[in-house]
RNA sequence: GGCGCAUUCGUCUAGUGGUCUAGGACGUCGGCCUCUCACGCCGGUAACAGGGGUUCGAACCCCCUAUGCGCUACCA
């Protein structure tokens, strides 16, 4: 079997969306899984709606998620050329027609038969069979008269969709449908086959939107008799309300998540799990597992809804495995933590990610956890002040903390949390109640971070570093 | 209307005639761990759209119905 050739076609009107990006993904991943090509083709033949603002944001959008394309682009506009040509050729095969009628009449027809709700098709009869070589002989003479239509042959049409099972559609359903516009400009299904044939893709996996016209492009490749693609046809993906996911259901393109603190790997995760599974119980992957994992033959046929709680989980799971390196790079560098102040060590700050990189599902949360390292808090959580620091006491044994800390011969985990438990136990003979080792942490901890959530907080206070910690267990009221 | 596609827990899914009193994951609920939260672990909740067949036996095969979606353009 000669080389897999996939490709991802969209039209530019928009960013990257959802559904977009998984049927990229799906063909990607398939290339390399099988050792194929993966090509992209910009269909931009749609003048009113292609901008190029919006394929630079697919590339972008495909770069985020780390699809990179193995030939160059094909931009479907710079074939025109090759398109009327097919047409041409098409009738020259007697594949196709010359079709004079008149477009407004055909379309009024066709309201009127809408309205009572019955079928039109159109009836070619007129041109169908003229010869070829009167067909040729007219359009010269009446250029900008005509539309190309292809002749539609008697019986049927099926393939074997790699997604579905067999799908038969009958010839009967189908119009001689026109292939070039009387303005000269080639319809869609004639382009892309020109271009999946020119770019020789010999498997098709798109949106499942795509089934119907399937049949028609078939019998183009057949009317050319060039060797027909493999086709499989991908699930909607829907929202919460199971309704086709659009911009109402919020973010739908991929970078919306990014700017959400998402990891492309989880993206890429989530997305994969979208129609498709392993079969076995494993589903938080890198993408080498899932190129190493990913068949055609597991993609499911039903749609799915896309489920942002789940992404997120997926997203805190891949937070959590990788190295704070990796993490640090992904969250925009050294400066997103940073800023411009220098005295702050890149140790300090992956240290600080690797301290909190398990307890959160978003970059942005681990960013914002990493300062507290270097930071002083300057927001202190309303629910905590209120429970932990109400009573007065509470601002006392922080100091009596911070006098203990700063005495210390070794600032360490242990050693700082012997001093606590020291001052606890101190507390507890003097006033011959005993004292909970809550009544320190808490307050502690909410000094330090202004949180009453976090790490263990002898961590918290190793990384914060002692004079910091002293400084913040000083304050006297954050309110 | 016609044609096509789809239908297992709230959600993502496993399941290809007996191993299904239907498995896993997210969510949710309860518990353990613990200074808190998260992670982790243990446990609970919850589904084969409906009806007919075929068969000794059906989530799995066939038919019908229902529901949803797509297409039905000189859009892509």
């Amino acid at each position: 079997m000669s080389e897999v050739r996939v490709r991802f076609a969209p039209s530019p009107t928009g960013y990257l969306h959802v559904g977009g990006a998984r049927t990229a993904l799906f063909n990607w991943l398939w290339a390399r899984h099988i050792g194929g090509k993966f090509l992209l083709r910009i269909e931009d033949t749609d003048q009113q709606r292609s901008t190029p603002e919006a394929v630079e944001a697919i590339l972008v959008g495909m770069k985020w998620l780390g699809m990179a394309p193995d030939e160059p682009i094909v931009y479907q506009m710079k074939r025109h050329k090759e398109h009327v040509e097919l047409c041409y050729e098409l009738i020259e095969r007697g594949a196709a027609y010359a079709d004079f009628s008149d477009p407004a009449v055909e379309a009024s027809k066709r309201e009127a038969l809408q309205a009572e709700k019955k079928q039109y098709k159109f009836d070619g009869s007129a041109f169908r069979d003229v010869p070829k070589v009167k067909q040729l002989d007219r359009m010269v003479r009446e250029p900008g008269q005509f539309a190309i239509r292809l002749r539609i042959p008697e019986g049927s049409t099926e393939w074997d969709d790699v997604v579905h099972s067999t799908i038969k559609v009958n010839h009967s359903e189908l119009d001689d449908f026109v292939i070039l516009r009387r303005d000269g400009t080639p319809i869609y299904n004639l382009a892309v086959v020109s271009d999946d044939h020119f770019q020789r893709v010999n498997l098709i996996l798109r949106g499942d939107d795509h089934v119907s016209n399937t049949p028609k492009q078939i019998l183009i490749y057949q009317a050319m008799n060039w060797e027909v693609p493999r086709f499989g046809h991908l699930p909607m993906i829907l929202g919460p309300d199971k309704v086709k996911l659009s911009k109402r259901h919020g973010a739908t393109a991929v970078g919306d998540y990014g700017d959400m603190g998402l990891l492309p790997e989880a993206m890429i995760n989530f997305l994969s799990l979208l129609g498709w599974s392993t079969g076995d119980d494993t589903e938080v992957m890198s993408q080498q597992d899932l190129i190493e994992r990913f068949s055609l033959d597991r993609i499911m046929p039903k749609a799915a809804v896309f489920d942002l709680q789940k992404l997120f989980w997926l997203n805190g799971q891949h937070i959590g495995k990788s190295e704070p390196k990796f993490l640090l790079e992904k969250c925009g560098g050294l400066t997103a933590f940073i800023g411009n102040d220098t005295t702050v060590t890149e140790a300090k700050v992956l240290a600080g990610i690797e301290l909190w990189k398990s307890r959160v599902r978003r970059l942005d949360e681990l960013v914002a956890a990493a300062k507290i390292g270097w930071e002083d808090p300057v927001e202190f959580d309303a629910e905590g002040v209120k429970k932990q620091l109400s009573d007065p006491k509470a601002y006392e044994r922080c100091a009596s903390l911070a006098d203990a800390f700063e005495a210390l011969p070794e600032f360490t985990h242990d050693a700082t949390e012997a001093a606590l438990r020291q001052l606890v136990e101190a507390e507890t003979a003097a006033t011959g109640e005993k004292v909970a080792a809550g009544k320190y942490i808490h307050p502690c901890r909410l000094l330090l971070t202004g949180r009453t959530v976090g790490p263990g907080l002898f961590d918290v206070v190793l990384d914060i570093g002692r004079e910091a910690v002293v400084r913040r267990l000083r304050k006297t009221n954050i309110a």
